[in-house]
DNA sequence: CCAATATATGCGTATACATGCATATATATT
DNA sequence: AATATATATGCATGTATACGCATATATTGG
């Protein structure tokens, strides 16, 4: 139990980031490059880089290597859908 | 749009954290006082008051005081819904 | 008014982590 | 092999924040 918890809490922390979340934002129209995260984010490389790693590592993101390039994408749409309903939520709260 | 990247990521943020996933869980079966939420819990008096306040703040728990009893309950199920399926996601991510 | 109870807050400390910078690693090209 | 390109990583630093501890604040009862 008190294990799920701190899972819980792990899958949450990687999504309460700005920069990792304009990254979510970038790849989910499709299958992105992390030079072409980097060009749509404005975020250094290494940062891009590492971000997407973590994505990666939590299970949200799919990681694809072709040659020398690395592609990443959306593991699974429940994720994206859960972002989307929070901002409804946060732009409900506006009115 | 950047605002909103910062505003779902302070929300995300509220729920990366095991000991406010424990509070929500204690919350969740019905409105709660502080004290009864620091019994369920078994943390301090000062960090479930904290905790519970950043849950408030957030939208997320409702507030209302008694007397000298403050009872914090769900303000919204959706919330407690999204907690649920990462819960399901991670408990089909170990088969 | 005083004491007791419930809740909130100020402060110091330790920890996590995002970022910038430099550099390492891997792959392709000539 | 040498070079160029794409990605990842090591390190230092600044910032955020969870917690423990003590204490403040508010409300009720005697």
């Amino acid at each position: 139990m008190e294990k799920v918890f701190s899972q819980v809490a792990a899958y949450f922390n990687v999504l309460s980031e700005p920069a990792r979340l304009r990254i979510m934002y970038a790849v989910c129209s499709g299958e992105k490059s992390v030079s072409e995260v980097v060009e749509m984010c404005g975020s250094s490389q290494a940062n891009v880089s590492r971000h997407l790693l973590a994505l990666h590592k939590a299970g949200i993101l799919l990681r694809r290597k072709e040659g020398v390039t690395v592609y990443y994408s959306i593991a699974d749409n429940a994720t994206v859908e859960m972002c989307q309903s929070v901002c409804a939520k946060i732009a409900e709260g506006i009115h």
